[in-house]
DNA sequence: TTGAAAGCGCTAACAG
DNA sequence: CTGTTAGCGCTTTCAA
């Protein structure tokens, strides 16, 4: 591995002018640059980013903590995310977390000294966004936000299932079940809210056998539909607070051999990819397809290099469009 | 953003002994270490790890080259290899790269000066192994690989594709299609082989119009899909490279009021996730779930702590499954 | 337009 | 067991 003292050599110039011909090259006569850049072709030079880092106190590289991967709204955005930053110069480090563990993220962030956060996990009460703010590490939110504000950027999750909600009550649905991942992240927490308001809205009764706010893991959301499915009266439809648990829902009521719609109505939200796979044909609630990744992603840059600042803070909420297709129905369209 | 000197100034110690209780707690008195780990208690004091990597030469990073998290397949890979990284002490920067421009791959990974490469996208006859080879970074490939060796760890694929066609034709299939990315990547090159050979076997034709060599964009295989099931005669059973190409396949066929298996055999190759749901059920080849990320991790790892050498390439063939579910069919199982 | 020199924050000899 | 010192490879003044 040469360095560009090695190139300096090569070239006869000073190891500085090949720092130059790199960052400022017109500010180098053409013909030394010229001599530079051949020994840097010759010598198969790559800058050490490391060193470079060392001195900007920059490293072009952004931090993304996102749930699994098993769920393709992660996925998804994550792809999108990678795919902008790569196009915008940056390079991306991923953490996958586990809901409940987001662990010594700070340090994480602090010691790799990225030049940006984006975070799809945090709970509701996370300190993180505070001791961020505190060291000044630009940080955009999508999907989930914490209390403390800072930015983000995130679905309009009442509305979003108020809508399916709304749509599965003019079916004439009275017996739905609400199947959500835990409230003290912001996107079940306020999911949830638009679900009571609207069944209240109808003098519609939240069952509580019906209505389970759980850890998002496989096994626990197929326990839960298991078990619900088990009893012996059954809801007419489940409202999933995310197409990724909707995924997992129908894979079980299909196990038991049950239709879908005809003997339980499903929807989730997020319009995930496979939502719309024919052989899955969800109802769901959708937003601009890959939005939120990009729209985080932009809004991270643009704090990163305009400087971040108190005055405008990124509060983005997308606005929600049901999606209605073949996994919602008329109640009873055979009789059960 | 305090440093290494602060602490020292605040313990009143010297700066090696900082570094000292961080690196090597044990070469100091407890006395001193407790008051030095006080000192970075209250100026949350958070190691640079720019600068140690400067010094060290090392990052515990490493790069993963993947493709599109669109394909679930590399959505597992790349879930359980960050995931793996992390548990051993090492970040992940990710690449999701189009299939066909890997770009200066060479530079991003030397100037970032990762620890090792995780690559799974690649051609056949890519001058990167050799370019990585050279300058000694430790490389391992998943899924694909490449003519000029190199450590990896890739599925059987011959084998893989054999047993499925002979699934099928075992079925009655005569007239079976293939549907496949470019053989210009090991897999899919390797994968076509074994088809060629069980048909030859057979005695069977492998019509033109029914297989196909695409680019594996989601656009491409459904323009291709959609020509062959217009022709005036319908392949019976239609082979696919990889269980995202039979998922897309899978959703045409679909479209078109075709069924699946009745009208249609399809099945893929992977065994991702989705390939299990109830709504899917494809018929595919597995391996070990997760096995091939993780497996290229930990030899990736074993690679970067006790030394690459020339002697010990690690190439790992992974023994395939055929897993029938109900996408595959008798030939003619109603009538057409 | 170029070179010399001072660090960035840390690790790792080498003395003591 | 601890302090001193010399870099790691680069950017960035400051002079020339």
């Amino acid at each position: 591995m040469s360095s560009s003292i090695d190139v300096a050599k090569k070239a006869g110039v000073s190891q500085a002018t090949v720092s130059r011909v790199l960052n400022n090259p017109q500010s180098v006569k053409p013909e030394t640059r010229m001599k530079v850049l051949q020994a840097i072709e010759q010598l198969q030079y790559v800058p050490n980013l490391i060193a470079r880092s060392l001195v900007t106190n920059t490293t072009r590289t952004i931090a993304l903590i996102s749930g699994s991967l098993q769920n393709g709204f992660f996925a998804e955005t994550t792809d999108s995310i990678v795919q902008f930053a790569k196009h915008k110069g940056y390079k991306t480090l991923v953490y996958f977390e586990d809901e409940n563990k987001v662990p010594d993220l700070f340090d994480l962030i602090m010691s790799s000294k990225v030049d940006g956060v984006l975070l799809s996990l945090i709970k509701l009460d996370d300190p993180l966004v505070e001791q961020l703010e505190r060291v000044k590490v630009p940080c955009v939110f999508f999907n989930r936000r914490s209390k403390s504000g800072g930015h983000y950027v995130v679905l309009d999750n009442p509305s979003a299932v108020a809508e399916v909600t709304r749509h599965l009550i003019g079916l004439g649905h009275r017996k739905i079940a609400y199947l959500s991942g835990k409230t003290d992240f912001s996107t079940f927490q306020e999911r949830s809210v638009g679900f009571k308001q609207v069944m209240q809205e109808h003098g519609l009764e939240m069952k509580p056998e019906w209505t389970s706010f759980i850890d998002t893991t496989t096994e626990e959301i197929e326990r839960m539909v298991f078990t619900m499915l088990n009893r012996p009266e059954l809801p007419t439809a489940i409202i999933c607070a995310t197409d990724a648990i909707a995924l997992i829902c129908m894979d079980i009521i299909l196990m038991m051999g049950l239709r879908i719609p005809e003997d339980i109505s499903l929807s989730g939200i997020d319009n995930t990819r496979m939502a719309s796979h024919r052989a899955v044909q969800l109802t769901t609630v959708g937003h601009q397809k890959f939005a939120m990744g990009t729209i985080a992603a932009e809004s991270l840059f643009e704090l990163i290099e305009k400087g971040d600042s108190e005055r405008n803070a990124i509060q983005i909420t997308l606005r929600p469009e049901l999606i209605v297709r073949k996994t919602t129905g008329p109640v009873n369209s055979s009789g059960s």
